[in-house]
DNA sequence: CGCTTATCTAAACATCGTTCAGATCGAGTC
DNA sequence: GACTCGATCTGAACGATGTTTAGATAAGCG
């Protein structure tokens, strides 16, 4: 008998949550098909994530951890330019949206899941590659509070990707984009709507005469400066 | 007797709906709760709307002529200046999404609704709003197709009031903005935040002036919005 | 008045999340 | 090796959901 003491049943309705997700999004999303996926009754998942919103957080707190990978990845694959790098790290966060689109709905859906601390910390760490990147382009250091025009260019670059995502997951721009597909149409557009994003937002010249060099020279860590 | 015949049971369910969902939002809808609230039986509602999806699709239809009435107001708002009437219309795009947003986090919900006839079409109406007011600050003429620098100038402001509004419904600027409360955070925050995303994207003088390209008024090829 | 049609109810069905008593297994203890 | 015990899972149940079906009711019209 293999049906009592699965081995690590935990990570079976993780995976079978995962793959229902990519298959058929998170409104398709139900305990009892994931548990017959897993192979097990229904009442099973209870004991180790207690209801649904415990296993759709653990989930997501898993798709937050790659979406500050991907988010490292493009900032990395913007070379030596501070600003490049923050360009790349928009289009690595629409990258993933669009490569995990039923991932990344279920990020942001509201209602599903229990906030906890492997949560939060883990969307937390995304979020300090972005304000990293953006601390870079502008030379803000990171002892330094972010000012009201810094916190604008932040959010507007964050709104941006955020908002590109979630209607190119839609399908809001099928239309637009016509017959050439929609990950072409995205690969051509993200990138110099970014740009001109930029922009707007980060001056070519570099801004802030105050002592700026160790900000962008430094391999900048992340540091928990908050609470500003 | 006045449980039969009700009058107007369609839109007795669709005032049904909208107080639900202001009250407890997208995810709290039932087709049984409303037909409760209605004062109906829970058969009552698939005579008129066939199922959830056609009462949903009904109510979004509705919310999308609200977006295109806000567009228009922000847009009238703006004055003479075509720039700051396009940032008005993003002002009230996000507006709109915050004093609506069981509304306007239906109208973007996946899997939820029926795409048919008034929804495309209202849906297309407010879209067109954006479109006049984006040809308008850049100087596209009507018939012109928009070239692509036009077009990410659209999307970028599309995806950044859109971004924007998702993010602050869902919360997740609350820990930036702190105590000042999510409304005052936003009303002192979107409006220099579109102010930037249009220096990146609409030149403040009349573009297409000097150095790029001169093709102003000749009405040229619709070229697709990629790169070939 | 009688007929027709639109409208609504009542009951039923399958599915869902969740709870609870009990069966089963793994591992330590004697 | 036998026994116990905590952890893990099952099976059955409960209330709630969306939807379908047959039948009841009312309104409109000849």
């Amino acid at each position: 008998m293999d049906t009592y003491h699965h081995g690590d049943l935990r990570q079976a309705l993780i995976d079978a949550t995962e793959s229902l997700l990519a298959e058929r999004g998170p409104e398709a999303f139900s305990l009892r098909e994931v548990a017959r996926r897993a192979g097990v009754s229904p009442a099973a998942p209870a004991h180790h994530f207690g209801d649904a919103s415990g296993l759709l957080t653990a989930v997501v707190a898993l798709a937050f951890a790659g979406l500050t990978q991907a988010l490292r990845e493009g900032d990395a694959r913007g070379g030596s330019d501070p600003r490049a790098r923050l360009r790349e790290q928009g289009v690595g966060y629409v990258e993933f949206a669009l490569r995990h689109p039923g991932r990344f709905r279920l990020m942001f859906r509201d209602g599903l899941l229990r906030e906890g601390p492997d949560l939060v910390h883990n969307a937390t760490a995304a979020f300090e590659v972005l304000e990293g990147g953006v601390r870079a382009a502008l030379g803000v250091p990171a002892g330094q509070a972010l000012a009201p025009d810094d916190w604008s260019a932040l959010l507007a670059l964050w709104s941006v990707v955020h908002g590109f995502a979630h209607l190119a997951i839609a399908g809001r721009f099928d239309w637009i984009a016509g017959r050439a597909g929609r990950q072409l149409f995205v690969e051509g557009t993200v990138r110099p709507m970014l740009e001109r994003v930029l922009d707007g937002t980060v001056p070519a010249p570099r801004r802030r005469s105050t002592h700026t060099k160790a900000a962008h020279t430094t391999p900048r860590r992340p540091g928990n400066a908050r609470r500003a």
